[in-house]
DNA sequence: GTATTATTAGAGTATATACTCTAACACGTC
DNA sequence: GACGTGTTAGAGTATATACTCTAATAATAC
């Protein structure tokens, strides 16, 4: 693999574990068991290699979320997008940790992230539209649909953070993937009361299988 | 006013202005013309003084947020909690922004900021207890007032965050206290569903009067 | 093989950060 | 006025951080 490449990977993988703040670019090199130098050869500073991994989770989610339009969406369609939406937090979950920082120290980063959150208002939307249309819910304003998107897209992105506040463990508490994907019983919960008729039962048996085994004890 | 109280108050300010990660105790000294000597004269530390004012901030929900429960809620006292609660997160906002940190590297107030959460989330609680006894909404099952309290406070912690990142501005990007408020219309919309037929009229125009004016644009 | 370019090592630097230490000052008490 | 206690100044320090510079090495082209 190329330095460059695993450069990439390295800082991601640190920055998962330990938090951007907690990463320098002196660690990240000592991890690879290359040289600072070598480090700043293929990257300018550290906010290129932050906003390099950007661009890689928006990649991972914009492929995720091309939601068809020419169809109604099933609830599994939903499930699906909910599992992918989760699994790209987790991938990328240092990002959400820091993000007013680093979209404070990164102008480039701050724009494409904004338009970027409005995509992924957008694909929400989306879904509940195709969803309405495939009669798994009911949802006739305009307005209501689009504060729900907002929501849903509230609930997901601060699950991560809700989680290891709420969490008893020690300081370094380990959120599991698993408990992350909890987070898709919070935004079940949101369609609950729009549910038609047909799918209150199928949603029932979804929210069981997701429901949080007492994260707050 | 005492040199500790000032101390308290001008991190406060800084801290919301600027972000934690961006003060540092020499910038504090330097903002009050004191010396950093001084200044630890005070407090032993930085997460020292972070921690006083996370007691304030606590105390300041905690006066708020006591709910009768010897009598059912009107749709007057669920405005005064949401307004007293966007309030104080206002006021604290520093906060919520560089929360993880915070908790890795202060074990006690990662203990104190847990029973704080848990404390929010049952006041939550209690009002939607208590808004079904006045006959503002209807919710049945015990689980889904649990769930709709973790989304309440899913949405309003997370709002700040949403508008800082959704703002078109620039860098800089000043949120006012009045489109923090707005997400009072987020809150609101959660709540919708539930509303019983006398309350809809109500809320809605509610509702209008916290509407967004278009900070997606 | 030689010239050129891409990559890497590793020592080094300017700056910042959290925090310390000592001496002085303020202020009340007796 | 002497003593004690609480407060403050200000210089200073150890460490860390992001990043630079130069020279050496590998890869590629011709």
């Amino acid at each position: 693999m190329k330095t460059r490449d695993k450069i990439i990977l390295a800082s991601l993988e640190l920055f998962n574990e330990k938090g951007e703040r907690n990463v320098t670019t002196n660690h990240i090199a000592a991890f690879l068991n290359i040289s600072p130098g070598n480090l700043y050869y293929h990257f300018r500073n550290k906010s290129d290699i932050i906003y390099e991994i950007f661009l890689e989770y928006e990649k991972l989610v914009d492929h995720y979320l091309q939601i068809p339009t020419d169809r109604p969406l099933s609830l599994d369609d939903m499930v699906f997008y909910l599992e992918s939406v989760f699994d790209g937090l987790w991938s990328y979950r240092f990002f959400h940790r820091d993000l007013e920082y680093l979209l404070d120290s990164d102008t480039r980063l701050r724009r494409d992230y904004r338009s970027f959150t409005l995509r992924c208002l957008a694909a929400i939307r989306c879904i509940l539209d195709g969803l309405v249309e495939g009669k798994v819910i009911h949802l006739q304003s305009d307005a209501m649909r689009d504060a729900m998107s907002l929501n849903v897209w509230l609930v997901i992105t601060n699950w991560m953070a809700f989680l290891k506040t709420a969490h008893a463990g020690e300081d370094n508490a380990a959120i599991t993937r698993e408990q992350l994907k909890q987070g898709i019983y919070q935004v079940l919960s949101l369609e609950v009361p729009y549910l038609t008729e047909a799918f209150e039962e199928p949603v029932r048996l979804l929210r069981e299988k997701y429901r949080p085994d007492g994260y707050l004890g």
